[in-house]
DNA sequence: TCGAATGATACCATTAATATATCATAAGGG
DNA sequence: CCCTTATGATATATTAATGGTATCATTCGA
């Protein structure tokens, strides 16, 4: 029962960096590193954000990934949408050959209204607001750039 | 991203049938033929709802289940917790390990504020409820009857 | 030309979802 | 009394989704 998903919640973080550091270009070893995610995995994200045009790649040394779409104009819902179609509550349980009387079906209602109380919000949710809310890089630098780029991804405690 | 997983819905319908027919003592045969429920899946579905005392049981020839509890303080979000424990968007994504600073992550107030809504609305769906927004089961009686109880469960189109 | 970077994609491991099967026990009917 | 129909409990199987890894090709700057 989660709703974002690990790679929505990565590419949220690399977007989010990408909007507080605008001209940079970051590779993905060096967000790789920043935000502890695993390099494979986050380089098949963020290539995949770039063929959606959300963000642009320049290849060979010193390459990496910038933002190509303004930061107010990439919604939580869009980025779900890339990485697992649009968001359906429904999906598969109320299919017909199981719920016939899909017009009528209470409970199918009941889901569909929270489904679209969902979707605003997450329409409503951009990297530019998300940025907004977040404290600025430098007032809260704590731990971030010490962090010893060293991925401690193996203990991930599950379930935890 | 499914809100509602198969056993729950499985778990309402059944229900809803014995909100209708109170006095009956319906079996898993019975009920799986009825609703085209995989027998051994509704079973364990039932069991399960049985130790949690939402349903009560009785064996032997002519046992089945019937409700215990009423129809109205029977929660949709009771069922999900059931299955699958309580409500939780967050689940896992934001583990302390991945997102230290939960407390201010505006991308977990976002998700934490659709689920406090989703779950108003899970409390207040209710067997009752839900049996109370269906048309009465003599009234709109067209195919229900006539289905010829075969659980055409196999062709299972996923993704539909 | 070497090395650091992405493009594309195939592969792998684990978990969750959706069942199915089985052994034991109980109870009613002939 | 035993047969059939039930549930109680639980182990096993199947499939898809999730999260992650590996690899070959290409590009580009020093």
């Amino acid at each position: 029962m989660n709703l974002i998903m690990r790679d929505t919640d990565y590419a949220v973080r690399a977007l989010c960096y990408m909007a507080r550091n605008p001209e940079q270009v970051a590779s993905v070893t060096s967000l790789g590193a920043r935000f502890a995610i695993p390099r494979q995995y986050l380089r098949r994200i963020l290539q995949t954000l770039a063929r959606h045009q959300i963000l642009e790649s320049s290849r060979g040394q010193g390459g990496g990934f910038k933002l190509r779409k303004d930061p107010s104009r990439i919604l939580l819902s869009d980025l779900m949408g890339v990485f697992h179609g649009a968001l359906d509550f429904t999906r598969c349980v109320f299919r017909s050959a199981v719920c016939p009387n899909q017009a009528s079906c209470p409970l199918r209602k009941t889901v569909k209204r929270i489904e679209k109380n969902a979707l605003l919000e997450l329409r409503a949710t951009t990297i530019a607001s998300l940025v907004a809310g977040q404290p600025d890089d430098k007032t809260r630098r704590k731990t971030p750039e010490k962090r010893p780029a060293k991925a401690r991804k193996e203990h991930s405690a599950r379930r935890g």
